[in-house]
DNA sequence: CGCAGAAATTGATAATTATCAATCAAAAGC
DNA sequence: GCTTTTGATTGATAATTATCAATTTCTGCG
């Protein structure tokens, strides 16, 4: 995918402008590749097209995927803490803009565009995580997932016929379930759980669809938060 | 407890500079106070001493604390999520400076040391977010509770003969549960077990005492992770 | 000091989720 | 076109955690 198309797959987030790009180099990234990470990597990652990955495992058996980014966010890799295990991946093909933390720096100072376009891309960051935490924290596994799926059809989804929504899922299974802080089996059987109920369907692998929209918002009680984070105009003020 | 004590009480987190105090008010909050919270509130709060809670209602009977905020930690109330029940309470006494979101903006534009300072906390504080998440996510209710300990120990603790620990214990049961996502029955659960391995004791009632607070760090894996976070000197480099 | 009222602890039981193993489906390689 | 490999699903069982109820402990207050 170029940038130009990702920019018309993604009505959410604002892409980054012109300057950014000038100032960092493109890089493809194919399924799984690395990026550097931790307090000594000089670069932040802005994500033209795709989805990262921040995952870490604590425990040799267990991992747990910290933050998803689409196009539009922006990584800054030094503020990562020194988790166990922790590192950037590319869930799938994906495209990112690798800047050297100090040219930024230089770019934020001189151009007041570029700088409220960053500073509003941070603060519309920032409550997504909140959200997440919420959800691992407090919902039970059903609501979990279903609170993902909803918000992949904000985020990657096309609106079909009457209330039908039809999104990619970026995510494999075990991707999924270690974002939802779930066994890979337990995901699994809920999916199973929401096909027979009729409220999920799959179009093709890598493929959901919701006959339903509505009917799927019910099934968590944060829908109405992640609609506003994720579907969203991206005009969110920026500032303290 | 005054500003001046609160200084000296916490060795971690560095207060902001007068700039700051200078230009907001400074409230003193009893037990379970309130703070306004959300799209359209024009403040930022900066702790002085005490702890305050970012708590979450996403069901009637659930409650998650999504964040805690020490001394020299900012709050910028604007961009916490709408999410059910979200509100910002002082977990017991506390001290917090209020300042306006307009008149914040002009100090950390004019005065840089004050803007020094500011992207260092904010800098300082994402981390240990994802540290949280981490935490919930897939430790185990021993680990987690373990986890807060050393928290704490760092942040409010004080040194004792050897490698003896004593430190405050400023949430209550029910209150470190919800930021545990456990629950209250099985926090005490865990911490009887804890103590009758011998590996935490109190100290009075709200004062934890941790005879050899290696051994209680060996029973998490992300003790290094929380003590190079809450521990540290708080000279983090800022920027993006 | 003694008496509410709140907070914490603990036991018995239920619900949820994880683990392990087997099977099935899909994609990749030759 | 067929094998190999990976990912997904599902059943049986185990472990963990939640729920409910009953005490016990602490704290504030008259």
């Amino acid at each position: 995918m170029t940038i130009c198309e990702a920019s018309k797959a993604t009505p959410v987030a604002n892409l980054p402008p012109p300057a950014f790009l000038s100032t960092g180099v493109v890089i493809n990234l194919r399924a799984r590749q690395r990026l550097a990470l931790g307090a000594q990597c000089e670069h932040v990652y802005i994500v033209l097209s795709g989805v990262l990955l921040l995952e870490s495992s604590p425990h040799a058996s267990s991992r747990q995927i910290l933050d998803l980014y689409y196009s539009g966010d922006i990584v800054r890799a030094r503020v990562i803490p020194d988790l166990p295990g922790a590192s950037l991946i590319a869930s799938g093909q994906a495209e990112v803009v690798r800047i050297n933390v100090s040219r930024l720096e230089t770019t934020l100072e001189t151009d007041p565009d570029a700088r409220h376009w960053f500073d509003c891309a941070m603060a519309s960051q920032y409550p997504r995580r909140l959200l997440h935490l919420a959800t691992v924290g407090t919902l039970s596994g059903e609501e979990r997932v279903v609170s993902l799926l909803v918000e992949l059809a904000c985020r990657v989804g096309d609106a079909g016929y009457k209330s039908a929504r039809t999104f990619d899922m970026p995510l494999s299974r075990t991707d999924m379930a270690d974002y939802l802080s779930l066994n890979a089996d337990t995901l699994s059987r809920i999916m199973s759980r929401l096909r027979q109920s009729g409220v999920l369907g799959m179009a093709g692998r890598g493929r959901g669809y919701a006959p339903n929209f509505a009917e799927l918002c019910r099934l968590t009680p944060v829908a109405d938060t992640i609609r506003a984070l994720h579907c969203g105009n991206g005009k969110e003020k920026p500032g303290v």
